[in-house]
DNA sequence: CTGAAAGCGCTTACAG
DNA sequence: CTGAAAGCGCTTACAG
C-alpha cells in the first residue's frame, strides 16, 4: 500500500501511550510514588493512592512490561514447553486440556504463557539460548519419556521448572505434579472385579512413561491383593494411540479369548479397543467390560461411552502453576500427587 | 527450603549474564558497534564483525529482550488469540494443527508465541489492556463466528492482526488467510457424483461461520452445475461436533432414506455420521458414501477411513505469520486463499 | 566505519 | 510517607 512509509517502526505516528510520568503529573505526585502504588501501595498515603488510581483510570495507563522487566530482571512470562514429538501431544486430548488449564491459571496471575515446542533435537538446540538467557521466569515442562534431555538442560540454566508427571530416571529432586496413576488403576481394576469380572486383562501405556508403568503396577497390585495370579498373557503394551489400542485388543482376544474385562491405560486406546471388540463380534460390556483412563473428551463420545478414571486436569494445571510461582519466589522443589476419580458410564 | 533467602529476586546470587558491554570489551570495540553487528552488521568492517562474533560465542552472549524492546518500542512477540468458547477449539483437531503450525512458523523468525484465550466476555475484558498496551506486536486471530467483538477491538488498538478464515460481517478490509472452502466442497461433491452417486446429501457447519456457509455453497453450486435440483431435505445443519454429525445423519436417514452419499463439512462430524449409518445397519461406502472435510487426524482413524478434503494447515500457518510480519513492517491488509486437495480413502 | 551519548520507562534503595 | 536519582541493557541518530 503506502510504499513510501518507513519500515520497521512500531507505531510510526501514533502518539505514545501514557507513561508513569504522565500518571505522576496528573496525580500530582512523583513517579516513585506511582510505582509504589503499582507495586501494591505499601507505604503510600491513601490520598496519594486514590489520586494515582484516578489518574491511571483517566489516562488508561498500562505498565510497560519491557521497562519493568529491565529493572526487575524478570521476564514476566512463563513458558509451556512441550518436549515430545509434536504429533503425539498435539493429537492427545490430554495435552490440550492441560494447555488450556495452564493458560487459565497463569492468566489469573497476569502471566502470559509462551508456547514452545521442542520435540526434536534441532528445536531443543534452538530454544536453549532463549531459556539460558532467562527470557522466561520459569517453565512448565511436558515431557513424559524417560531421560528427556530437557530436564538436564533446564537444571543447568537454573530456571525454575515444574514437570507434568513424574520425570523418569532423575536422581535429584525435581518438581512435578501428577495424578495418582497407581491408585487410579487400582480403583478401576477393583471396580471391574467387584462387578463380577474374573479375567481382567490390561492394555498399558508405553513402558518408558510414568503413566505406562504405574497404571500397570496398580493393575498388578490390585489383582495380587485379591489373590489373583498376574498373567502376562493378559497384558499388552500400547503406546497411548488409538491404533495401538486396537492392535493390542486384537492380540488379547487371540491370546486370551476367555477374558471378560480389560483395563485400558488411556481413553484413546480404549476407543481403539472398542473397535477391535466390536469387529470380533463381541458386545461391550456384556461380553467384555472396558475401563479407560483419563476421562478425556473422547470418553463420552465412544460407543458405548467409557467408564474411566478422571484425571484432575484443572487441579494439575493449577498446582503446576502454583508450584512454579513458588519456585520463582525462591522455594525449593516439591512433588504434588492428586487423586483421581472413577467415572462410571456404560462400557463397564 | 532456604527460609532466610530474600524473595522476589530473580537470580539472587547468580552472576549476571554478559551484556553488550562485556562483548564490546572482549571484542575491543564500542557497544554501538556490537549493536550494529547484532542488527545485521551493516556499516561494520569485517574485522570488527568477526571480533564481535567471536566475543559473542566466547561469552555465550544473548541479547536482553526487555532492553531491546524498551528502546525499539516493539514487544518482540506475537499473540495467538483464541476468541472462541474454549471447549470447541481445544477439542477440534484443526485448532491444534493450526497452533502447531504457527508456533513453528514463528520460531523461524525468533518470535515467541503467546497463547491467549478469550472465549468469554470476562476474558476479553481482561486481555484488552494487554493488547492496547502493545505487549505483543501483532495477533494471529482465531475466531470463526460472525461479528466477533475481538475484530473491532483489535482494530481500535491499531495492532496488526491476521485472521484464520474469513471474518464474517466485516465491512472494512481485514487480513485473513483461508482455505478455498467453496472449491473444496465442489471437489468433493464432484467426486461423489462422478463415482456414480445420485442422491447426495450434506451435513453443514454452523451457518454463522465461513466454513459452514461456503462449503454448503460449494455443495449447492456443484449440484446446480450438474443440473440437479437443490433439495433442502438433503441438508442438515451441524455445529462441527461429532455429536451433531451423528444427530444430523440420523435425521437425514429418516427424512431422505434414499440418499446414497453425504458430504459432511468436517471430519469430526463425518465420524459421527459414520456411527449413525452403522447403527442404521447400512454400510459405508456400499450403501452410503461419506465424504469429510479437513483431513484432520481423525480422518484416518475412522472406520472406514475417510475420503476427505485436505486443508493446507501448514501453508495457512505460514501465510498467516508472513502476512502478520508484513503488516508489522507497515504493509496493508491482504487476503490469501489457499487451494485444498481431495484425499481418497475408503469411505467414498 | 566508529564512538560517545541520549534515551526508552520503569523500580528501588537512599535520604529526608 | 515521599521525592530525587541511579541504573537496568539496549538502539540509534549524531558527529567525526
Amino acid at each position: 500500500m503506502t510504499d513510501t512509509e518507513p519500515r520497521r517502526r512500531a507505531r510510526p505516528r501514533g502518539k505514545r501511550p501514557p507513561t508513569i510520568l504522565d500518571v505522576a503529573a496528573h496525580a500530582g505526585v512523583s513517579r516513585g510514588t506511582v510505582s509504589r502504588v503499582l507495586q501494591g501501595g505499601h507505604n503510600v498515603s491513601s490520598a496519594s493512592q486514590e489520586a494515582v488510581h484516578a489518574a491511571i483510570r483517566k489516562l488508561g495507563y498500562v505498565v510497560n512490561r519491557a521497562a519493568r522487566s529491565l529493572v526487575t530482571q524478570r521476564a514476566g512470562s512463563v513458558a509451556f514447553l512441550l518436549s515430545e514429538p509434536q504429533e503425539r501431544f498435539f493429537e492427545d486430548p490430554n495435552f490440550t486440556t492441560l494447555l488450556r488449564g495452564c493458560t487459565t491459571a497463569l492468566a489469573e496471575h497476569d502471566l502470559p504463557l509462551i508456547l514452545i515446542t521442542a520435540g526434536t533435537e534441532a528445536e531443543r538446540r534452538r530454544i536453549a539460548p532463549f531459556l539460558s538467557a532467562h527470557h522466561v521466569d520459569g517453565v512448565l515442562l511436558v515431557s513424559s519419556h524417560r531421560g528427556n534431555p530437557m530436564v538436564d538442560h533446564l537444571r543447568r540454566t537454573g530456571l525454575p521448572f515444574v514437570c507434568c508427571g513424574k520425570p523418569l530416571g532423575e536422581r535429584d529432586a525435581v518438581s512435578y505434579v501428577a495424578a495418582n496413576d497407581r491408585e487410579g488403576a487400582r480403583a478401576m481394576v477393583r471396580y471391574l472385579l467387584e462387578s463380577g469380572r474374573n479375567r481382567v486383562a490390561t492394555i498399558t501405556g508405553p513402558q518408558d512413561t510414568p503413566g505406562g508403568l504405574e497404571r500397570l503396577d496398580g493393575y498388578r497390585g490390585m489383582l495380587t491383593e485379591r489373590g489373583i495370579v498376574y498373567d502376562t498373557r493378559l497384558v499388552a503394551v500400547g503406546d497411548y494411540s488409538r491404533a495401538s489400542g486396537e492392535a493390542c485388543m486384537q492380540q488379547l482376544l487371540t491370546s486370551a479369548p476367555d477374558i471378560d474385562a480389560v483395563f485400558v491405560a488411556s481413553d484413546l486406546m480404549a476407543d481403539g479397543a472398542l473397535t477391535a471388540i466390536e469387529r470380533a463380534g463381541l458386545r461391550v460390556p456384556d461380553d467384555i467390560a472396558v475401563g479407560g483412563f483419563d476421562d478425556s473428551p473422547v470418553a463420552s463420545a465412544t460407543h458405548p461411552p467409557l467408564t474411566t478414571i478422571r484425571q484432575p486436569w484443572a487441579r494439575i494445571s493449577e498446582m503446576m502453576v502454583r508450584q512454579l510461582l513458588a519456585q520463582i519466589d525462591g522455594e525449593g522443589p516439591a512433588t504434588v500427587i492428586l487423586p483421581t476419580e472413577l467415572v462410571v458410564r456404560e462400557s463397564a
